[in-house]
RNA sequence: GCCCCCAUCGUCUAGGGGACCAGGACGUGACCCUUUCAAGGUCAAGACCGGGGUUCGAAUCCCCGUGGGGGCACCA
């Protein structure tokens, strides 16, 4: 059911934490988000959390960051692009969370605990030992007010808890899964706030999602279980709640599980990875990437599944939003990469496939590559494959294999004098095009009784010398009649030795 | 163990009571086209987890099983 808020001006927020690389689930989410905020002409935000300066990793900001824009997704406030309500990383906002904090306790909706971390692991052990749900089960919550301030004023290291009701229950709306119930005893007097005086997640967003004017949070599936907690906090504040949408999970290939840290090393191994910074180098192209993205866990009808990002931003609705969790393909990422390939202009083609045949130490360049670009992107899945296409072009020669010059059913000697033939046709031929020398190579196939292929196969393995290669005479126009002759004619002295 | 979510071809999905002996895509197989490889075209195999209801009628609604997934931290 769509809601109304959906078409206002939304406010949308990406908020990963900096623990490492950005993956395809946080690209989804991203862009999901961003998908949203161009549609409605809201906003989309960049916000980082960092309350956990354990996990903390320097390096991850930066390749969110970049990632990010490696797929196009730009946001309109950021760390990096400041904005109306920031700062936009939570370290900077400690000075906010504070009162937040405070006011709960004034309330009677948090309480000072002063539990020891080994206490409340023994707790946690005898409960989960009698087989009931751990939960905190100290004394600080019956802590008179007075005692706990005087304690805190005294210095004793303390942590802030937010205050479960014991009884009742809970009834929280997901935009995909409707109302959800839980019932508040199965619910834990959770941390909100830090021995380090830092808040944790639960509070941090939740008071910056609200501070921020968020209209919508996406984000995984794996935060429904804090869903209620996170609904409690919203109303003990008084402030209304986004629309939540909980994304289903990405599962490994095989459909059992999260991805873990040591298949994703596995992975590696296979040229996949789930890391968006990754992919690029991989030879996907963010088009690709983001089409394949989009269709897990979103569709737009029965049939349509080619899409750009305009496209998304004009079609993509939450309603559409498939609640259930889905396997990993890459496969299919292979096909949606290549389809966007095939639609790219000869000329942008060209210009991605330039780093590959840099990095392969071929002296390509730009208007060679995009002549050669309506050859090959048929036949081309990831731009890592642009070197194999293309090496023999760019080589001063190629040294096909001797036996290779020998045609199917054909002696060398006969394969000598074809192509010693074709080779005068093509010397011959006044003007230089594939158009020319296909009609006079097919004419000469059927003069000396030939199947094309034979004689076609001679000469593609003289001037390229590999097997697959891109069409014959459209590589021939391209490497130009003085490089294609003197490697016929190379391959004719091979074709001596065999004679 | 407790809590929560999910459930259509191997995979991603369409389907929101009759239009469904369930549609599309990836992958797989066959054939056609063909100078290699692709692309393209045609065809094929392939699914409503099970059981109860509700209804004249359920893939679609309800319940119970089962299965899968997620969560139970001073991490997000």
């Amino acid at each position: 059911m769509p809601s109304p808020r959906d078409h206002q001006p939304v406010r949308v927020r990406f908020a990963p934490s900096p623990t490492g690389l950005l993956h395809l689930g946080g690209a989804r989410t991203a862009m999901y988000n961003y998908l949203l905020a161009r549609q409605t002409g809201g906003q989309f935000i960049l916000r980082i959390e960092d309350t956990d300066q354990k996990r903390y990793d320097p390096t991850a900001e930066q390749d969110i960051i970049d990632s990010l824009h490696w797929l196009g997704l730009q946001w309109d406030e950021g760390p990096d692009v400041g904005g109306p309500h920031g700062p936009y990383r939570q370290s900077e906002r400690k000075a906010l969370y504070q009162p937040l904090a405070a006011q709960l306790i004034e309330n009677g909706q948090a309480f000072y605990c002063f539990c020891s971390r080994e206490e409340l692991e023994a707790s946690r052990n005898e409960q989960k030992a009698r087989g009931v749900q751990a939960r905190y089960a100290g004394p600080c919550r019956d802590l008179s007010p007075e005692e706990a301030q005087a304690r805190v004023a005294a210095g004793a290291e303390h942590v802030i808890r937010f205050k479960m009701p014991r009884e009742g229950s809970i009834t929280v709306t997901d935009r995909l899964r409707g109302d959800i119930t839980f019932e508040n005893r199965n619910l834990d007097d959770s941390v909100i706030v830090k021995s380090d005086g830092l808040p944790v997640y639960h509070l941090a967003a939740m008071a910056d999602d609200y501070l921020m004017k968020i209209t919508h949070v996406f984000r995984g599936e794996e935060w429904l279980p804090s869903l209620p907690l996170h609904a409690h906090i919203y109303r003990a504040f008084g402030w209304t709640e986004p629309e939540w949408v909980h994304l289903s999970l990405f599962l490994k290939p095989s459909g059992k599980g999260k991805m873990s840290k040591r298949e994703t090393e596995a992975m590696r191994l296979t040229g996949q990875t789930i890391f968006v910074k990754e992919m690029g180098a991989l030879g996907f192209l963010p088009e690709g990437v983001l089409n394949w993205v989009a269709l897990m866990g979103w569709s737009y009808d029965d049939s349509t599944e080619f899409f750009t990002l305009e496209d998304l931003v004009s079609k993509f609705t939450i309603d559409r939003l498939n609640p259930s969790n889905a396997a990993i393909d890459f496969k299919k990422l292979d096909h949606f990469n290549s389809l966007h390939l095939r639609a790219l202009p000869p000329e942008e083609l060209a210009r991605r496939c330039m780093p590959f045949l840099v990095a392969a130490g071929l002296p390509a360049d730009l208007e060679t590559v995009t002549r050669i670009a309506p050859i090959i992107r048929e036949r081309m899945v990831t731009l890592d494959e642009a070197p194999d296409w293309m090496a023999f072009f760019f080589k001063d020669k190629v040294e096909p294999a001797p036996e290779s010059l020998i045609a199917k059913d054909l002696t060398a000697a006969e394969s000598r004098a074809a192509l010693a033939r074709a080779t005068a046709e093509l010397e011959a031929l006044p003007e230089w095009t594939h158009t020319a020398m296909e009609e006079k190579l097919r004419a000469l196939v059927e003069e000396l009784g030939l199947k094309a292929g034979q004689l076609f196969g001679l000469v593609r393995n003289a001037t390229a010398a590999q097997p697959v290669s891109p069409p014959l005479f459209e590589s021939m126009e391209i490497l130009g009649r003085e490089v294609t002759l003197a490697r016929l004619k190379y391959a004719l002295g091979l074709l001596e030795t065999l004679t």
